[in-house]
DNA sequence: TAATTTAATGCAACTAAGTTGCAAAAGTAA
DNA sequence: TTACTTTTGCAACTTAGTTGCATTAAATTA
């Protein structure tokens, strides 16, 4: 079960999302809201969020969990196939347009795949 | 700095590498090691095995770290390259012959990709 | 082989991310 | 406004991983 009710805590997040195109974890998050939101709160919105298909999450170089809306997913289907980029300079994560592919696997099943690319972003990149 | 000494403890570790084809994380050899390593061993000695290119890690899809050694790889090159299958059923992880090809973006630099693949596993799937 | 050197280990204490239970606060609908 | 139910904040907790330091044990040298 997602998010029943607009609260002030699910619109400061949720427009958090709409104007940041980058990726962004939990404890960046409880960091720039320290004053508004508690952590708890935080950490229960976002997984609420991800369960309603608003947001999408990935896991960075780090094994740290970062969330993001992209235009292109999050509308129908709750599974976002894209591949995502990490700037090894500044860290920043984006969405990719390039969608993972799924191999055929002999003997196997293959529902999903995650890819991380990593490199020099935009900013970083001379 | 790596191993530099043939301890008691990296035997074990390296051992364990290479019968076991598949990953295991940290937390799984703690606690199969439990009586005989210390956990901030295993931790300390994981982390030189791969500064050394002996084993290489990944991440899983609920971002633990996971540690294996594979044939294809771990020899002259620390990066590896192929890509990894974990079973949504079993859970368990291994490497496979797959390269994460590396795509051309444009005003980006693109140094490595990681790529894991989620399915069920020739044992789990009938 | 014994002495010396220095890396590796175990332990306890610590840090940081994330979770849980519960009472209080705040949406929502009548 | 009232009644109902979700959401929030707080404190306490769990778990993964790290650090400092004294002790142990490889490796090297005499």
């Amino acid at each position: 079960m997602g998010i029943l009710r607009k609260t002030r805590a699910v619109e400061i997040l949720v427009n958090e999302f709409i104007n940041n195109k980058n990726a962004i974890s939990a404890k960046d998050l409880i960091q720039r809201y320290e004053s508004k939101i508690n952590k708890t709160t935080i950490y229960r919105i976002l997984d609420k969020l991800e369960d309603d298909g608003i947001i999408h999450s990935l896991l960075d170089k780090n094994g740290i969990r970062f969330y993001a809306k992209c235009k292109n997913c999050c509308q129908e289907e709750h599974f976002c196939s894209h591949s995502h980029f990490q700037c090894l300079e500044c860290g920043k994560i984006d969405c990719l347009l390039i969608d993972t592919q799924l191999p055929e696997i002999k003997n196997r099943e293959v529902n999903a795949a995650q890819t991380l690319i990593q490199g020099k972003c935009e900013s970083c990149f001379i």
